[in-house]
DNA sequence: GCTGATATGTTTCACACTGTAACAAAGTCT
DNA sequence: AGACTTTGTTACAGTGTGAAACATATCAGC
């Protein structure tokens, strides 16, 4: 299959032409929009001599199987085909977290194996050293052909693979793609980590027709965009760098030399601190969970600091919705014990700067895979890259 | 050629990569980035024989032409070919004005014909009959023949040529570009006025890579985003629409109900007026020109006026570059005589409001079009559809 | 001025893929 | 049981690309 992360003209030939119808029959399939060749040859528009030469190459390599035979319809009953989500396995390596986090597992993202490796601040060759170890580590001991490496990562990544800027870890320029597939054999697909957990939204949630926004905060910020059905890095791979955004001008400082950039506001430690003023305490060593701040700072103290942080986010929220046009929403909140409340009050301001018919149809969740979001991100992009699989 | 305006699964057969290499062939011409077939093969990547095939189809349709004959690098002379700008003509329309604007022109945007029609008040299905009889008027007159008609519109418009909402005309889920398309008998591309804007801007700036933006600013304010090479319309066609993004809560009232939209600051309406309140005139039938401004309400109001709008302005695009990250903004704003000082204003808040490095890199021009912008739009709308031409 | 080298453009042919038409297979409905 | 319907396959024609060889036209050097 296709490397892909490569870009400019590509020559449209026959053999090209049948990857994509390729890609489009498992894609079909794995959505769940077809489940025969009949249906599929339906779905896709191809004929059914075409379909069945295509899935007879997904039987051959295994990524498909027939899993039993149908209801008649009135004719000959037809044979089911699924995506074998067990023929492949994947490495997936989360690097926004420190020790380093990486798994081993199926195309459906079921783990056979994790890795959690590296000292807090290892960076630079070092840590380029450690995630080609982990996948040396993890790839001999898969149970079936390994699909590629999927790394999600902060920083800046361009479509193919290079790591532009990522101070945290000490890269600049980094070509990691192609150094992890020189390095370990295998085809590899880096992202930006919050473009990473769009993907996977993007491929799980329902409501995402051809678009999705997911917004992370941890200790910064920052937002990945799924747009017309892609990822969109932008034309520095700067898209959705949103957390040093100035949002409030001569407001708190931030480390990165402004005032009031939007990470001084709803980042986790933000809103800790902003409690912790509020209760005269002092913020430092105070715990990422909501529950346990109103226990050591008062209701009162943790409800204003997140009211502050969701009227904010609602805004910057407005202002998204009213430049890309997404209707789904996905926050990855670092913040333990953070619920509806929360969200209402994002809401609220969201419609509140919307005209009344657009903030309607804005849907805005927490993400349900919790920790895990960036790491089955990096398994995404890796479903994407070689297989065209929006879904798991 | 395809009539574009199409969406979901499409088969990849032997024909449709064939429309791919020949788009392609075209663009590359057009684009000025081959002159004669060898170069074009390398170019493209296509093999030569591919190339002299594809060749002479457009030499038979006339668009391209063989324009001599070019200077030996060591061998035999390539024969130079050149885009055949004259071999097609293209019916614009603009209905971002009243009364519509209309001209027929040549494939490089040289005009043969020009029409304004329709009263200020015009709307509905009459407006739908001004439109074809403008067409039908026009596209007699054509010396080539009309590779189809581009229709600049305000309001939602979906991919396909839907006007989903355009209060202003009456307009509500109407199929335009189909109507157009059965009642002319030419091929018909819609578009949203801004997003045209964009496509043209796209065509012609050179630093715009692969993304840009264009924000219009007149009666209201509404931007058009390239990106990823590709007009971005969004989920529901309305990315780009900021106009009513509340961005001073508690502002000034709004038409639209809300109060403190984008609108009520910095549209020229509204420049207009504040520039009036502080010289303490009445803003009823002022010019839209700064420099008869400055003659009846003084400098200082007018500037003051200007200055509160570039900073909200500057503001808006610091967000708008964050999220989406375009390098190149183009400002259309309808108010005559505003210059480079105003565009200062706008950089200067651009740059506070972004991480330094970042705000280096965005360049903010006016757009060079003039009131014509749109107009030049509708008609880069045709280019882009019937030939993926992305330059006129 | 002739010869070899070089780049352009074309012809020929093999190869790959898709779609149409016809057909076999395995059910349902009357 | 026989007609009908739907599924999946086989055979073949059509279309398109690419590789190799070839014709063509110029430059460079002797």
């Amino acid at each position: 299959m296709d490397t892909g992360q490569r870009r400019g003209t590509r020559v449209a030939s026959s053999q090209s032409a049948r990857q994509v119808n390729l890609r489009s029959v498992l894609r079909t399939l794995a959505a769940g929009e077809a489940d025969s060749r009949a249906s599929l040859a339906r779905v896709t528009g191809m004929a059914r001599p075409t379909v069945t030469r295509l899935v007879a190459e997904l039987l051959d390599s295994g990524l498909v199987a027939e899993v039993g035979t149908g209801s008649s319809d009135g004719g000959k009953p037809p044979r089911l085909l699924a995506v074998n989500r067990s023929a492949r396995q994947v490495v997936a390596i989360d690097l926004s977290r420190r020790p380093l986090v990486a798994t081993l597992a199926d195309l459906a993202g079921t783990e056979s194996a994790r890795h959690t490796v590296g000292g807090a601040h290892t960076a630079g060759d070092r840590l380029v050293a450690a995630v080609v170890d982990v996948v040396s580590d993890l790839a001999p001991r898969a149970t079936a052909p390994v699909a590629g490496v999927g790394v999600a990562t902060p920083g800046l990544v361009t479509r193919d693979g290079v790591v532009v800027e990522a101070a945290n870890l000490g890269w600049h320029d980094l070509r990691l793609a192609s150094i992890l597939q020189e390095r370990t054999g295998l085809p590899a697909w880096v992202g930006n980590d919050a473009d990473a957990a769009a993907l996977v939204e993007y491929g799980t949630r329902a409501g995402a027709s051809d678009g999705l926004a997911v917004v992370r905060i941890g200790r910064g910020v920052g937002a990945g965009l799924v747009l017309a059905g892609r990822l969109h890095a932008g034309a520095r791979a700067a898209a959705g760098e949103i957390g040093h955004l100035v949002v409030e001008p001569g407001g708190h400082p931030c480390s990165c030399g402004n005032r009031g950039c939007l990470e001084t506001v709803i980042s986790v430690p933000s809103i800790v601190g902003q409690a912790a003023a509020a209760a005269g305490a002092d913020p430092a060593g105070l715990p990422w969970d909501a529950t346990a701040l109103r226990h050591r700072l008062g209701d009162e103290a943790v409800h204003a600091a997140l009211q502050a942080a969701g009227t904010r986010l609602g805004a910057m929220l407005a202002h998204l919705v009213a430049i890309v046009d997404v209707t789904e929403i996905v926050l990855s909140l670092e913040l333990e014990g953070v619920g509806e409340e929360f969200l209402e009050t994002v809401r609220t301001t969201l419609v509140e700067r919307l005209l009344p018919i657009d903030g309607e149809q804005i849907f805005v969740h927490l993400t349900d895979y919790g920790p895990d979001l960036i790491l089955h991100g990096a398994h995404a992009l890796v479903l994407a890259g070689a297989f065209g699989m929006a879904r798991p």
